[in-house]
DNA sequence: ATTAATAATGACTTCGAATGCAAAAATTAT
DNA sequence: ATAATTTTTGCATTCGAAGTCATTATTAAT
């Protein structure tokens, strides 16, 4: 029933005859102290039961070692790996992740309050959408940003992206190559720069196929949207050779809608495509067609490349983007008439 | 390019003709200032971009506001929206989450040394198995704990859990209403505490109905495991009636390879319930039979038991069970003969 | 108007580790 | 053995806000 108090590096100084600038230099990597009284602080120390404080050596060393991490509340499927994996690649950096989320793009300013308080090392950005005003602010409070599945090359951050753009065309190929005519595009949320990426990619790759007009409808990415979009733009419009969904979720959406309310089979009488290769699209029911993203490489191209701006802070921004793999599931057949 | 140095409550009290004390009382919430101070001190922190420093704060009031949450790295369909609903709930209450994977018990150690280094006010442990031990040594060091999905009524730390024992038995009861016979056990991982709770719930509660010896298969809760662990099984036994899965993920899984592989249709030559409620198990091609985990009134008792506790340390543990929601889906089917 | 009670303020110390600097100790060179 | 060099060490200061305490300004009471 103690109440234990703290043990400082005083506390170990006294105990081991040293002074407190030894026991700080003991855990300081890299710093020289002779072999016998690291020996003998260690022993203390571990005795003791002393940790160094963290946020004493956050204030001093003006870092705190913590890097924010900021998710939009959109739900995300791919989020909860690239989170865990994020995480992964930044303990082993010695940072921890400061998670913050925000609900819509108000809630940026005090996010970005927070970040400033904070003093993070750095921030990973997933999916939020930061202005060119907001980026600067960054920049101005040398904060470094690494966009994650954002291309921004004119930006001031480095930014890591999935190739939506080769992804999509190799889906509109597949439905041109297997004579789909008509199409309908399900798009993600128009404030989301990702579902605008994919949508205009599509709606070019198609034109460029001679295919113009392509009527486009909306869902938040997720399940229950898409099916109801496309239920109601089914209830007044002929119904195409084949959906080109934002993500795999909204491809599933349309495949049940069509299947439970509409009487229709995928893929002989619909075919769909979706977007990140997400665990649902392979289940056995559903084979999406689809692209998956390499969320490994993404996310250690992140945190890589938020450290060498952390280290160093004036290499110039950098912008990587990575291929996707091309799934070729069920959902697509090919059309004869 | 200037190098933007920090603004400090000392620049602001110099350039507001105030001390360094009347800032801090400013954003101090409850402290008694004049009204012409505050809105002299105001003016100026928010003309020179002042806000208080986090760390600086953290140390000198021994509180860190930031709340550790531990995720065990195995996939739960679940977390990233329990993640999400803890930091929102936290978010609400000033504090922040400070993110922690658990790769396997080995890295509990290491975890437990960060914690104290980074004073959280409190931990909320995601299926990460504590022992006796790491919670005593919470105890000491006057971390609160709150853990989450884990019945632990016996130890000294709050705990809040969705009643497994109560939706396990409304699953079998329905399976022994609907006439099925024999069972499979598919359970999640021998180290999970909540799959062996809900393994041997299912097994006391299928001898009470006069069914011994259930055979019990083994998977990581997730999709492939159940497959593969269900196919092997499948190769020299006979099959059951029904396969009483740990997660929705692993029964869709049995379903999935029971189709696939051995030319059987659920619910017509099998039966499959699962556990959670997550979105794939709703899909219309799945439609698992399973008990929905309450997860907003989990994790918002969660946060607040936390509060409580870290306002309160000396309130005695507490514990919470909530009951999950049972849905009747398409993947169970009356049996005849 | 004078005293009593209350509110507001600033000087100074505190939290705990890191580090520049000078002094001391250990090592090497002569 | 002495000087020159390098390595260790400790003192004192720093980071930035919070809070204690004594003092001063303000308001209320007589």
């Amino acid at each position: 029933m103690v109440k234990q108090k703290r043990v400082t590096s005083y506390d170990v100084a006294r105990e081991a005859g040293v002074s407190q600038s030894a026991v700080s230099r003991v855990f300081r990597p890299g710093f020289s102290v002779s072999k016998k009284t690291r020996e003998k602080v260690l022993k203390t120390a571990n005795a003791m039961g002393y940790r160094p404080n963290a946020i004493a050596r956050m204030l001093i060393t003006q870092q705190s070692g913590m890097v924010a991490v900021i998710i939009s509340s959109r739900a995300n499927e791919n989020y909860p790996e690239v989170l865990s994996q994020l995480n992964k690649n930044l303990s082993e950096k010695n940072k921890k992740v400061l998670l913050f989320t925000l609900d819509d793009s108000a809630g940026l300013d005090d996010v970005m309050e927070q970040i400033w308080t904070f003093q993070v090392d750095g921030v990973i950005a997933l999916a939020a959408h930061f202005d060119h005003t907001n980026l600067e602010q960054f920049a101005n409070h040398n904060v470094p940003v690494v966009l994650y599945n954002r291309h921004a090359p004119e930006a001031n951050a480095n930014s890591v992206c999935c190739n939506h753009d080769k992804g999509i065309k190799q889906l509109v190929d597949k439905l041109i190559e297997t004579k789909h005519k008509s199409f309908l595009i399900l798009s993600g949320p128009e404030d989301s720069d990702v579902a605008n990426e994919r949508r205009e990619v599509a709606i070019d790759k198609l034109k460029y196929y001679g295919i113009a007009d392509v009527p486009v409808i909306y869902g938040d990415y997720n399940y229950h949207d898409a099916r109801h979009s496309f239920s109601q733009w089914a209830k007044d419009n002929p119904l195409p050779d084949a959906v080109i969904a934002a993500n795999d979720i909204m491809a599933i959406g349309v495949i049940d809608e069509a299947r439970e309310n509409l009487n229709l089979s995928t893929p002989e009488d619909l075919s769909v495509v979706g977007f990140d290769g997400v665990l649902a699209a392979s289940l056995f029911n559903y084979q999406i067609t689809t692209v998956k993203q390499p969320l490994e490489q993404l996310t250690k191209a992140a945190v890589d490349m938020l450290l060498e701006r952390i280290e160093n802070p004036d290499s110039s921004p950098e912008s990587r983007v990575l291929s996707g793999t091309f799934i070729e599931g069920q959902s697509v057949k090919p059309r004869t008439r």
